[in-house]
DNA sequence: ACGCGTGCTTGACATTTATCAATCCTAGTG
DNA sequence: CACTAGGATTGATAAATGTCAAGCACGCGT
């Protein structure tokens, strides 16, 4: 059963960029219409082609967005919290370009598009910080495109590994964060075929153990990675 | 040398949806510094990591927008009037992603980014006509992703063909928009996997003469092709 | 009309990637 | 503690795609 937002989740949205600088009476349209909602893992909680009747937060947990055509399915991105998804449907008032499932227990709140919309015609910072959330969506799926075209799949695996390294990694050693399947999807292969590209990565001192991953030199790896911060660099 | 904008471009650029309701004297501000500039074609207007100094209008002509890694080179996308392009890396004040040329000779309107920053600041109208052509972009750039992952060259080619036909074609035939190398690119294939492609689709009714294309009976291709609104469609 | 260049096509071949089937491994369950 | 289900791996094979080299064809300028 839906509820409203309790105190905790409401000061967490209030502090999104998405929200900042907004009027609190706009702020207060935008939320009084506001659930939040716990989901068990595997639930699909959108589907691309439905009308965008919610803007949706994750507070926690883990969202997977994937597409599907003609019985084949992809993995377009993951979303962590705290941040936003589908919010160009939402505004343009469109369908959705692709579906969403909870990959773990996750908590999430609801806003309603029409409230959304609403507040979007009516607030200009919040107007301006759409844009700002926008711009990095579409930069993020552009460097997408880019490493699907330009690279082979052993060459985005070695990429993956390197910044993932950089982001999250400890004497460079970090644990997947997805299952394979689904990162070999993300990459654009199969899970066979991401097998095998982790073995031919061996030779350039990438160790796997199940989920844990260490690189102890990365300068073999980076001559055969290529890492170009207009591909890879989340912050660009 | 660059000129300042004449009359009729400056008509042209203020009919423009990215300048509709905006304050007088904000468009005003964006467009003091404007210039003007027809270039002959294969000049490289800007090229991918230099800072954004020019929110650029193609007026006349067309723009191919594309990138490089390694030696490869892919094209992302084809610009023609009126529309602009590199708009999110000119709000964010970011690296462009992509590089431009000119297909063929092009007149341009160049748009000052710091301008095009300034005004975003100070007017809601214009901010929320980012959003809309930003949000356009990138639901583009997800459609091109997922055809990318979720469809082997050769269905790529014949949806292009159908959703060419459909937008351009008189009597189910037009001629390709661009040279087949580009096109071949766009779609993520090697010339010659595209001239396979192209003999491949004769038996599904599909019949080339140079850049000439005609479909008789289009049911049999869109077996095949299995176009859906959700990758192919441009206005979804 | 003649060359000339560029893009297109074709053939032979190599590489990359997917598919299918079998097996292994491991975390969770009764 | 054995059982089981689902993911991961492996091998064999097929399909898709790329590479290289040669030849073709069309348009352009002299």
């Amino acid at each position: 059963m839906p509820l409203r937002t309790h105190p905790d989740e409401s000061a967490e949205l209030r502090k999104l960029d998405l929200f900042s600088n907004m009027e609190d009476d706009h702020y207060e349209m935008l939320t009084r219409g506001a659930y939040v909602q716990t989901f068990p893992p595997g639930v699909e909680l959108l589907a691309e082609g439905e009308p965008s009747d919610f803007l949706f937060v994750v507070v926690e947990g883990s969202i997977e967005l994937f597409a599907e055509w003609n019985g084949r399915e992809t993995t377009m991105a993951t979303v962590r919290p705290v941040s936003t998804f589908i919010l160009a449907a939402t505004i343009k008032n469109a369908a959705y370009l692709m579906s969403a499932r909870t990959l773990e227990k996750s908590r999430l709140i609801l806003l309603p598009s029409s409230d959304v919309r609403e507040v979007f015609a009516l607030d200009g910072s919040f107007a301006r910080n759409v844009v700002t959330e926008l711009a990095q969506c579409y930069r993020h799926t552009i460097k997408h495109s880019k490493n699907l075209k330009l690279r082979t799949s052993l060459e985005r695996l070695a990429n993956y590994l390197i910044r993932h390294n950089e982001l999250h990694g400890e004497n460079n050693s970090f644990t997947l964060p997805m299952e394979k399947r689904r990162l070999a999807s993300y990459l654009g292969m199969t899970p066979e075929n991401l097998s095998r590209a982790i073995k031919s990565l061996q030779p350039y001192g990438v160790f796997f153990d199940g989920q844990d991953v260490s690189i102890p030199d990365e300068a073999e790896l980076r001559r055969l990675a290529k890492p170009s911060p207009l591909i890879d660099d989340p912050t660009q």
